[in-house]
DNA sequence: AGTGGTTGTGGGAACGCTCCCACAGACCAC
DNA sequence: GTGGTCTGTGGGAGCGTTCCCACAACCACT
């Protein structure tokens, strides 16, 4: 075992010590065709010995690739790192790139540099595509992004007409089958606590909440629908709304955990018993849904998978950047607790 | 405003256009510095109308930089995007790298491609240097990182006696300022539910504590001090052991936040009453701090600043590889709520 | 008019790789 | 023997920068 030099080896180094030429030696690295078993172990051998690493900047100038994937998240960081969804993303996203060999170059577009340095960045050539974490509704990155001819994932889909390729968790079904296990439980009066109108989630659970409705021949009754914004005490307030508006309700859909836990607390404080009297189904298998009181019966959906998704997508959109692809909707499957 | 050219334009074609040579026009793209007005300006006016944005991969392969941190995240995932600390650092992380006009590549080290790919990872060149986080004691990455001439930055010092450049909390100041507080309320029988002896933050805001009794002239009892695991639940579990221990005890300093509340539940089952019987304060100043009841007194630390002093000692490191430089201790303040 | 410095400039060389073309040699069929 | 195809192979060219050296132009001074 030799020291190795201070200054790292070339391929030409390589290539010397394996009595070959440059290019069979690179031919060994890369793909690798048309190599005699000799020359192939002769090179290994060299690069083991060498203890040799492809200088990437060089191999980058001449492919005009990095092998490196920007993920560009537009949220505030508070509410990405807060959120344990965004983090399996981030999970999720982070091995498989590593998988595909590919880096992760991670971009905070505060607001304070978006506008100016980010188009920039991007366009450095330093990354061969872009994941892009946002909810936002009118957010316009995915577009100036491809507008530098770069491939673009957009994670969690922002408008329903978003020209880009997305992935997103399939919310409609995820509410179909959340409404249907109400519906199986014999529960007639299903009411729903929506989310945000200006959010794809929060419009596509409702229509799922509508379509499951239809489907069990149950009619659509406008007492029993009321809004919050995903914040547990929205989902409180909105319970006890509900209660109001029809007392006579069974079952409730609420369109995240959060909003869940705060509609079991207003039942608990009107003395409804859960889920003998109403029974309640959240979205999103948050942890949360394990430690409230009854444990939360709620649609799973899969963040880590998500992200796996998003880099499927991109590396698919880099090889062929043309082709268009439809969006992917990740599947969701109930978990029913003690709430239903 | 012509349509730029499908192939990105080169230092050359702006050279040309401004009817100068490359090197000129590298000057002015770079330091700048012994170059006429008038030269300067055709070259800037050139770049404007080309769109020219310089290759990275080009200048990295010549200056032998990339301009890109890596950050490697050691620990679990799920901890570090659960806990706002860890969201903290990596925002102030973000915007001084962004500030300093370095990309930052994440690396999230998984058990699973930690041994194998990481080292991999790193030596190929594709990063200036390191920064990583993480609390374990028995951590070898860093000096690992450093085997490959590879400047490292360490968060949250793992080791006393830790060889790498480090940022932390000064946790030692930080439980005076506790401990001192409490006094100054008049406290005489002052206990403390320690951190795990395995972190450096549990043994520094012990020795903290040790320092301020004795600083106040109070003696040290061994019934005064219990171990938890920053857990909610040792908290709880420990104030109750403190409370059977040591009955006459008026103020009780928490490692951190978690076990502060745990405390103070375990406080009001007990019947005691914060702050008038017993006054608390924890570490961390973490949201649930303004969510207890009483609302928390405690150690404030910003994540940020930490982040960004982080970056500051890369920054450094990499300018004088050599230079030995002490750690970075960062200051904390005291916020008083309602609990002391 | 000659000498010496300073300022600004152009372009060759090199960074380490992949791509590609030319070519040696083996093999086969006539 | 000649001509053709098919494997492997070596190495030139080129990717787009920065670095550096040579050199022109100009300004003093002797």
């Amino acid at each position: 075992m030799t020291r190795p030099p201070r200054t790292r080896p070339t391929l030409e180094e390589v290539a010397a010590l394996a009595g070959v030429g440059r290019g069979t030696a690179s031919r060994v690295i890369n793909g690798g065709e048309k190599v005699s078993d000799r020359a192939r172990q002769a090179v290994e051998q060299a690069i083991e010995e060498l203890g040799y690493v492809p200088n990437a900047a060089a191999r980058a100038l001449v492919t005009r690739r990095t092998d490196a994937v920007a993920l560009v998240i537009a949220e505030s960081e508070e509410r990405v790192f807060g959120e344990p969804f965004f983090a399996g993303i981030i999970r999720g996203i982070g091995s498989a790139l590593a998988e595909a060999d590919r880096q992760l170059v991670l971009l905070l577009a505060q607001a304070s540099q978006r506008r100016g340095g980010l188009d920039h960045w991007l366009t450095r050539q330093h990354v061969d595509g872009v994941l892009l974490l946002s909810l936002h509704d009118d957010d316009e990155l995915p577009d100036l992004i491809r507008a530098h001819g770069l491939p673009v994932v957009v994670g969690g889909r922002a408008r329903e007409d978003l020209r880009s390729d997305y992935v997103d968790v399939d919310n409609v079904q995820g509410a179909e089958l959340a409404v249907g296990h109400l519906v199986e439980r014999g529960r007639t009066r299903v009411a729903t606590i929506a989310g945000p109108a200006d959010m794809v989630a929060g419009r596509s659970r409702f229509q799922g909440y509508v379509a499951a409705l239809e489907a069990a021949g149950l009619p659509l009754d406008e007492r029993l629908v009321v809004r919050g914004d995903f914040g547990q005490g929205s989902g409180e307030r909105a319970m006890r709304e509900l209660l109001v508006r029809a007392p006579d309700l069974d079952g409730v859909f609420c369109a995240n955990d959060l909003m869940a836990a705060g509609a079991l607390l207003a039942l608990r404080e009107a003395g409804r018993r859960v889920p003998e009297d109403v029974a309640v189904v959240g979205f999103e298998d948050a942890p949360i849904a394990r430690s409230t009181l009854p444990p939360l019966t709620t649609v799973h959906q899969s963040p880590e998978q998500m992200g796996r998704a998003m880099v499927d997508l991109l590396l698919e959109a880099t090889q062929a950047p043309e082709a268009s692809r439809p969006g992917r909707m990740l599947p969701t499957h109930l978990v029913v607790r003690g709430s239903s």
